[in-house]
DNA sequence: TTTTCTTTTGAAAGCGCTTTCATACAGAGT
DNA sequence: ACTCTGTATGAAAGCGCTTTCAAAAGAAAA
């Protein structure tokens, strides 16, 4: 830490006033004359002074630090919410303090831990999911914490209904007529997102009298190169499936670069939907259609809530998003039985 | 930050020594009788100390925490550099803050002057390119500054030879033939990574004595959408390029889909090079010939020499980092002339 | 044995800020 | 005039840790 800075008792002397004033001129404006605070304003300015921020955090007990635990950087859907969420909480004067685990257990509880003896004033989670270490550590630390995407009932939190995403793009395909759906999604152990994304696709096959049968359901990476793993093993199957669900788009990315790189037409041979909707899913080719899972605004919205309970102001603590279908180009009717 | 927690001075009760003998036993082990160590250790762990960050930092001066600041979290190459940069961190003890600027100069001094508020001890920032403003709160400071990607000459830094990456790409076209080339970078303005690319493709077909007409080369968004729009208005021109580079990949990336779904084949009928070497682009269809670009190391080595800094160890200040030409699918000779 | 280091520990003074608590002084009410 | 508010400011006590500085206790040197 710089130790040139300015301090604030030497505003307070250029300010003729005292450290309290000053302080309060920073933290409660209001409680001071329109006279001094704008002395303390002008000192402040002419000084270039800066608060030190540990010494704040240390004396008032908050730091303005909000820490959030992702499972991973290297995915558009978490660094897109991430960059929402950071863009609302610099807004309300927080900062991000940013971890990722992986998708490990262990390591998201020395994340927890880690960012806990930062001192941030409340956690953002991705996923319910976590060891009873971890789940312990949060509530004996007292400190608010919002959940993402997933959550246990009753905890504040930012949802999204995976279940029903998972039902929507595949009730989508049976209402087309296709009959043999595949589901490849990304390994649910420790991925509650996923798991709730295949079960709403297990739903709406059920729904609709069809079963899914072992050899149609897989897992992969969630990536692209996992979507045309996972596509190419559906396709070498005597019975390949007509359709594809995708667990999040850039699977079904894959599928699709797989199926058009063995000569198969989308949606003529092969119809292919994801969810999440990715930027690039509207503009890959053919575009693809897919469940739109409002990410950025999944990051707003537990930065919101991370400071209205942090300003103790009421408010739903539970929000749940909506999802929606957007037809695109990829999927079509099933091809006349054979 | 939780008032309930355990405090140095508790331990120091339980182990029967003075707190000065605990925050030793904390920072530097090696000053305390292994005994006195040990006892220490097994208090503060059957209590579950914790020391309070802000505390630390406050005394010590120190914050170990380390600032990044990225043009933006929403694209894959800085994500994974940030990634790979947090791992390196939480090995050497410090945690990252990170802010983003989404490309705009007054929104990165607003992240530093944030950053330095915030007590970071050192700041790694993306490209060299800042208003004066920004340049003189560094130059203050006096922290330890990484620049990555991009650098004026001397200052700390892990670099990539962008020009070269660009030269290398253009290149590669030009010996397969091609003699009309176009380029698709993202905004040059404030990018000195793009404008360093695009310099790069100028030489090399300066090199070949070859010409880049003003209507050849576009500044398009870096997303997959800037990609397809500026190859379909290269695509437009009454004489059409045979080979396209995009400044990264995602935008060479967007050029095959637009040019596929024009009904082109890639590479027979336009080749395309990216730049960057995305997880993807191996795995798109046909696979994408791309300059490769060691994003997540920059990361890692950025965040080992800005460690290496603080502790006064001696070392390279600047490293660069190799780029080179990855062929694959999605080049291929120049048509024969028409 | 006495002196001189070393090694290990403790006492105490902060780090720069916030926040009671107390005080001073307006103006309002009687 | 005299209390009763309420508002604006200051004094001072920490927040939980680090870090001199000094002292105590051995070990080594004389």
């Amino acid at each position: 830490m710089a130790r040139n800075r300015i301090r604030l008792s030497e505003v307070a002397r250029e300010a003729g006033v005292s450290p309290a004033t000053v302080s309060r001129a920073i933290s409660q404006p209001d409680l001071l004359s329109p006279e001094t605070l704008a002395r303390v304003r002008r000192a402040a300015d002419h000084l270039g002074y800066r608060p030190d921020a540990a010494a704040r955090a240390l004396a008032s007990g908050r730091s303005m630090t909000i820490g959030a635990v992702m499972p991973t950087l290297d995915n558009a859907i978490f660094s897109k919410a991430l960059q929402a969420m950071q863009a609302q909480l610099a807004e309300d004067g927080y900062q991000l303090l940013v971890a990722s685990h992986d998708y490990s257990k262990a390591a998201e509880a020395e994340c927890i831990r880690t960012l806990l003896a930062r001192g941030v004033d409340g956690l953002i989670l991705v996923g319910a999911e976590r060891i009873a270490e971890a789940a312990q550590l949060l509530a004996q630390s007292g400190l608010p914490v919002v959940m993402t995407w997933c959550a246990p009932d009753g905890a504040p939190s930012v949802l999204v209904d995976n279940e029903h995403a998972g039902l929507l793009a595949t009730r989508h395909l049976i209402a087309l007529g296709h009959r043999r759906i595949g589901v490849i999604t990304g390994a649910t152990r420790f991925n509650d997102r996923q798991r709730g994304r295949y079960r709403g696709a297990r739903r709406a096959l059920e729904e609709a009298g069809l079963t899914l049968p072992p050899a149609l359901a897989c897992e992969q990476a969630t990536t692209l190169a996992g979507g045309r793993m996972g596509c190419a093993q559906l396709l070498d199957l005597a019975e390949p499936p007509t359709a594809i669900v995708g667990g999040i788009d850039l699977i079904a990315i894959g599928c699709m670069v797989e199926a058009q790189a063995r000569g198969l037409a989308i949606p003529a041979d092969l119809s292919v939907a994801g969810i999440d909707d990715l930027d690039m899913s509207a503009h890959v080719s053919p575009s693809l259609t897919t469940v739109h899972v409002p990410t950025a605004r999944i990051g707003t919205e537990a930065a919101r809530m991370m400071v209205a309970i942090l300003r103790d102001e009421p408010g739903p603590t539970t929000l749940t998003l909506p999802v929606d279908l957007i037809v695109r180009r990829s999927t079509g009717p099933a091809p006349a039985r054979g």
